[in-house]
DNA sequence: AATGAATGAGGATTCATTCAT
DNA sequence: GATGAATGAATCCTCATTCAT
């Protein structure tokens, strides 16, 4: 009917480029309003397809989301993968995973909207679901934890509560870096994870 | 129609007493399902009444939320200001804190979920006002710090960041307890302080 | 419990008195927002007493503003009665009826709202009701012109037919003056008299 | 629950017809109840379609009478046009634009009582909007009087008053014949004419 | 008699999901 | 497969009317 909207051809793409695709516009949605604020139909106008596609590749708005979180989780883990080797120092190692959990969020700050600020909301509502995942990404971190306190390297102390303070710690840094009083992340970090460390060290 | 409808006699009550037990109502769904997904109507039913004196005493269902977040910032200022005797030991001190922080939100779980865990969503929905009246309560903890780090007794650490880490551990301590792995209260306030201490302390 | 509510005493009036309270509040009312968007809530506001009131003196909202119209009918038929005297010359009797009609709207906008405006909106709702009112408003008029047909002063004409055109004319002049050009009222009841004496006289 | 819903498949139309079903179906809706009495559900119904498909054409309740008063302007348009040849003699003039004009409403009484009745609460509600529609209908009008008064064929006469009076008789002819008292329309249409002709000729 | 708190049916609008094209 | 028109349950809020005080 429109001749300019000629160009938008409706094209076939492989089964993962079109996932894809409508994940990058749920994250731009999802991030920007918040899950129930969210219209299924603004991802659909967001990633320029139909309304209809999204449920060809999503069984729901539910199910989105959570792929969503889940490719989250998998970036993030990504990112996480170079870091821990167990020959850096305590210091280094501790500094190391900080920055790239902290840096990985501060870079995605719409990932850190969608995993972070839904995450509590969202245990109201799908519950288990969402924690599982963040129980998942937490245990590396606890298992550390676990490693050093054996070696002997820190104290005895609650290795999952030590992995939530550091996780939280992290978090802290994005958020104060978000709300953007300047690049404090650097010296935050550093704050972080001396704390931490005359924390638990022996 | 409807014959069964007699038991229900209509109680014209005092404002204050009507408001309350609004409240009362609004803090049981609300933390059950979330703002979004509690309906004004599951609130009138819950505390007995009809939909349309919540609006007589609310001018919204967001009103309303934020009139219940208020109520439990006054509580909890209420419980918190038995707290800080600056003549207390740092350990004391930040232990009684914590304590009766992470404490009242023990006892009162529906108030740590629609105070903590809707935070962050709502940050998205309504912005300031719930911010503004998280910050409020962050800054005696922030103060706090700051004399001690001028009275020479911790170390120069950014006091914002500390406070954020001290209601960090306290939110941990407190989710820990929710889920219920028995009563580790007691240990991880301790934990927390010790850690915290030591982190900080000359 | 306030003590400057305490002026407003709980006053028993007889209730011709009252009723006339309410119905000047509800002129004010209706005539502002026209009778859907006018609540009863409002009208009680705006005389100063409880809605309850208004209930013990008229059985429904509809009563109440039938009420109303049947007053402004009373004070319209009032003013008119002093008009149309036999003897007075057709020019004098058509101008001195038309300006009474005229100027009685003209000096209560709000009942010309009320009457008027409301008329046909009503007449989809209350029908009858409000039709026979000014049915019963037009026959004097009516009859007044089958007079002067018999009496041969005018032209064999269909007289409700005419009396409809007087009326119609001398809402003319009030919305026009209402409109507030500047005061058209004494040129627009010429032009309307004159129009209308010239197009039935024999 | 409900199994017996199987008789109605639902159907796609292209935009044009969907919004015209959709007007048909207001025309009756609002005609029949008011614009206040009206619910958008009723409308669905009547057009035998869903609620949330008329919110797909049109953006509100208020815009969907609107677009109906257009529509109906742009039929009564239509059937003026036909008519005002200057070549005409004023009689016939006159007596073919009053003809088409009641007849138009005639015909099409449900336009009447949306177009005509409606008008004046509605100019409590939304005022300009509706307002503006019918000024600009009455303006080809006055246009029409000034022209014969310039050329002298009929008297200096206040013509936005004459035009008044002319769309008035129409209206008065209009509503006799809905009451129905047998076929009026003729004798009155000549009944207007003649009177408002010899009215204002010279 | 007067009051205004309480009620709940009703109404406009939204939006996840379905399905005809 | 892709589309977006269609659907109607769900939701917030209003307001005429009732009734405890």
């Amino acid at each position: 009917m429109r001749e300019n909207k000629a160009t938008k051809k409706r094209r076939v793409l492989p089964a993962n480029e079109r996932k894809e695709m409508i994940l990058d516009a749920a994250l731009e949605i999802f991030s920007r309003h918040g899950y129930e604020r969210s219209d299924v139909d603004a991802i659909a106008r967001q990633a320029g397809i139909g309304k209809g596609t999204i449920y060809r590749h999503f069984p729901s708005k539910q199910k989105l989301f959570l792929a969503l979180v889940d490719r989250g989780y998998e970036l993030l883990k990504e990112r996480m993968k170079l870091v821990p080797r167990l020959r850096d120092s305590l210091q280094q190692a501790f500094r190391r995973g900080m920055e790239s959990h902290a840096n990985f969020f501060i870079e995605n700050p719409k990932y850190y909207r969608v995993m972070m600020l839904e995450l509590p909301d969202y245990r109201l509502r799908i519950g288990g679901d969402i924690m599982r995942r963040h129980q998942r990404y937490i245990q590396p971190l606890v298992k550390g934890i676990k490693t050093r306190i054996k070696n002997g390297q820190i104290e005895k102390i609650d290795p999952e509560f030590a992995a939530f303070v550091l996780a939280a710690m992290s978090c802290i840094v994005v958020e104060r870096h978000l709300r953007c009083k300047g690049d404090t992340r650097r010296k935050d970090i550093k704050t972080a994870v001396d704390l931490f460390l005359r924390g638990v060290m022996k």
